[in-house]
DNA sequence: TTGTAAGCGTTATCAT
DNA sequence: ATGATAACGCTTACAA
C-alpha cells in the first residue's frame, strides 16, 4: 500500500480513502492511484482489515455431516447468502474429525468468525458453542436447543407431519405405526405431535398407535421397521417415519423381506432429500425447504451481526413445508 | 493480551512465548501465565495472528455444487484433514452464485487464503484461478485442466472404467452404448478410455460402439439412454454410463418406459455415490474414494503450503477405484 | 531466562 | 482536500 501511494505520488491515507471510498479525493488524484493499483497488481491484505476494522466477513457453518444432503443443501443456501454479501464461509464438521467442538468455539472468540449458523443434528451443544450464543452471533437451522432461547429458522413440521399422515389415513390405514426421531430433537418432538393431531383428527387414539424411536440414521429404519412389521398383534399397514433417511431404511428391510411397497405396506417419510423422489417406489414425503432455509439463516445472522435485529433474539417465520404424495403410499390393504 | 500480561506480571513477550512455547520460559512462570488466561478468559486475536505470520491457516475449497453427494465427500474429506491441523476451510460455491469468479481469487490473493482445493466440475478454470497457480498453492481433485500442468489428486478412473466394461462384456453383452461425460473433462476421457480398452480386450472394435455424449447430469442421462434404445439398429443390451448420476438417468428413463433392468437392459454408472447402493435395481458401479480424495487434496495442498514438496509441481498416485458388481447388470438377453 | 521495541498492513483521527 | 501518525494485537529480534 505504501508503495502504491509512492509510485501514485500521494499518501497512503489517500489511497485508504479510494479504496474504500471513506474520505474526499479529488477526480485526478483518484485516477493516479486506481492507475498505480492496477499497475502494481496491488491487493489490499485482508489481515490487516480484519485486524483494524475488528470484523473477519466471515462466519462459520457447523454441520454434523455433509453427505446428509439435507444438511449439504443447508450449505449451499448459506454460501449463497454469504457470498452476495463478500462474506466467507468456515466448514466446521464436528463429527468428521475429533477435533473438540471447544476448539470450534474458539474460533468465533478469536475473531476469526462474526457468526455462526449452527446444525447440531442432535439437539444439544456444548457449553462453548452456548456461551457463544450471548457474546457471539448465532443461528440454528432446523432446530432448537432445549432450555436455550436461541434465534433459528424452521419448517413448518408440525403441519408437514400432520399433512402427511392425514393423506396416509385418508388412504385408508388405520393401523399404522409411527417410527419417530430422537426425542431430544425438537424437529422429532414437533413431527410426532403432527401425527398425533392428524390421528386425533380421525378419530384414532394416538396413543395406540406405537412409536419406534430411532436416530434419524438408515440403519435405525432398517432396524425399526423390522420391529414394527414382526410384532404381535395387526401387522401395520402405513409406516409414518420421521425423516427420509429411515424411511429408506425402512423401504431397504421391505425388499430384503420381500414385502411389497405399498401394496403390503406403505411407508411416508419427510425432508424430501433429492435421493426420495429416486427411489423405487419414490418416496411419499414432505418437503423440507433446505436451501432456503440455509439462505434465510445466514440471512438472520446478519442482520444480528450488523446489530440490526428489531430486538432481543430474532425468528423467522416457520418456512412451510409441502407434501408431496408419491408411490410409496398406496391405499390400505383390504383387511 | 496485556491484560494477561500484567495481571501475570510478566512482559507480553513471555506471554507470546507461553503461547506457542516459542521461547524458553521458566516453569512457574509459565504457570502463571496460563492461569491469567484463564482468569481473564484471554482468547488470541487471529486477526493480529495472521498478520503478523503472513499466514491464515485458512484454505479454500472450490466445488460447482454441493448437492452432488461426491463433491460433498469429497468437502468432508478436505474438512476432516483441515481441521485436524487446525486450520479453517472455506467454502466456495461458484455456482450458488453470481459473484464473479475472479472475486474468490482476490480471496487468495488478499492473503485471506493459504491455497485452494479446485473443483472446477468443467475442466475449466477461469483465468484468475489460473494464474494463482503460480503464486498461490492449488490442487485440483479428480479433474485436471488442459493446457496446466497443475497438482493434482484423482482415482484411477482408466482402471475402474475398463473393469467395470470388461465385466459387462463377461456377462455376454455385445451391443453396447456409452453414455459419455463431458468431452472436456479428463475424468471422461479417462473412463472412455478404459471402456475401449475394454472392448478391444474383448474383440469389439471400439469404434464400433456408439458413444453418447452428456453432461454428468442425470437429465441428460435420461435424454441419452432414450437415444440409445430408440436409434435405428440392434437395441443395446447394457449402457455404459460415465457416471451415476446419468446412470439414474437412464433408470429413470428405463423406468417409464417400462423397460426392466437388467432382464431387457443392463446399467453401469460410476462413482458410487451413496445413493447408487439404494436405488432399485443397486447400481453396478466403480468406487471412486471421494472423502480420501479429498483428505489426499488437502495433504498435498499442505505440502505446498510447506514448501515441503519434494520438487515443483507434485502429484500423487492414482487412488485406486473399485469395481462393484450390483443388480442393475445382469446377463445378456438371450437375442 | 526475560523484557523492550520494532514492525506486520490497514484504518481513522487529527492537523494542515 | 490531503497527509502525518497513532493505534489494532500479535511475533520476534535483540538487549539485558
Amino acid at each position: 500500500m505504501k508503495d502504491v501511494a509512492k509510485h501514485a505520488g500521494v499518501s497512503v491515507s489517500t489511497v485508504s480513502y479510494v479504496l474504500n471510498d471513506s474520505g474526499p479525493v479529488a477526480a485526478p488524484r483518484r485516477a493516479r492511484v486506481l492507475e498505480a493499483i492496477r499497475a502494481l497488481e496491488y491487493t489490499p491484505n485482508e489481515s490487516a482489515r480484519s485486524l483494524k476494522r475488528r470484523s473477519a466477513s466471515t462466519i462459520g457453518l457447523v454441520v454434523p455431516d455433509l453427505s446428509n444432503q439435507f444438511f449439504a443443501l443447508v450449505a449451499e443456501g448459506v454460501e449463497r447468502e454469504a457470498s452476495a454479501r463478500g462474506v466467507l464461509v468456515v466448514l466446521c464438521v464436528p463429527g468428521a474429525t475429533d477435533v473438540p467442538e471447544a476448539q470450534h468455539a474458539a474460533l468465533l472468540r478469536g475473531q476469526r468468525l462474526d457468526g455462526v449458523v449452527y446444525l447440531s443434528g442432535t439437539g444439544t451443544a456444548p457449553r462453548e458453542i452456548l456461551e457463544l450464543a450471548d457474546s457471539g452471533h448465532i443461528v440454528l437451522v432446523d432446530e432448537q436447543i432445549a432450555g436455550f432461547d436461541l434465534p433459528s429458522v424452521v419448517a413448518d413440521g408440525r403441519r408437514g407431519a400432520r399433512e402427511i399422515a392425514a393423506s396416509v389415513l385418508q388412504m385408508g390405514h388405520r393401523q399404522l405405526a409411527v417410527i419417530g426421531g430422537p426425542a431430544a430433537l425438537w424437529t422429532a418432538e414437533q413431527r410426532l405431535a403432527g401425527y398425533r393431531e392428524a390421528f386425533a383428527g380421525a378419530g384414532i387414539d394416538p396413543d395406540e398407535v406405537p412409536v419406534y424411536t430411532g436416530d434419524y440414521r438408515m440403519a435405525s429404519g432398517e432396524r425399526l421397521a423390522e420391529e414394527a412389521l414382526t410384532c404381535a398383534g395387526p401387522r401395520p399397514t402405513a409406516l409414518l417415519c420421521a425423516n427420509d433417511l429411515m424411511a429408506i431404511g425402512a423401504l431397504e428391510y421391505c425388499k430384503r423381506e420381500g414385502l411389497r411397497v405399498p401394496e403390503d405396506v406403505s411407508i411416508a417419510g419427510f425432508d424430501d432429500l433429492p435421493i426420495a423422489a429416486l427411489l423405487t417406489p419414490r418416496l411419499t414425503t414432505v418437503r423440507q425447504p433446505a436451501a432456503e432455509m440455509g439462505a434465510m439463516a445466514a440471512r438472520l445472522l446478519f442482520e444480528l451481526i450488523d446489530g440490526r435485529s428489531s430486538d432481543g433474539d430474532e425468528y423467522s417465520e416457520p418456512l412451510p413445508a409441502e407434501l408431496l404424495l408419491r408411490e410409496s403410499v398406496g391405499p390400505a390393504p383390504r383387511g
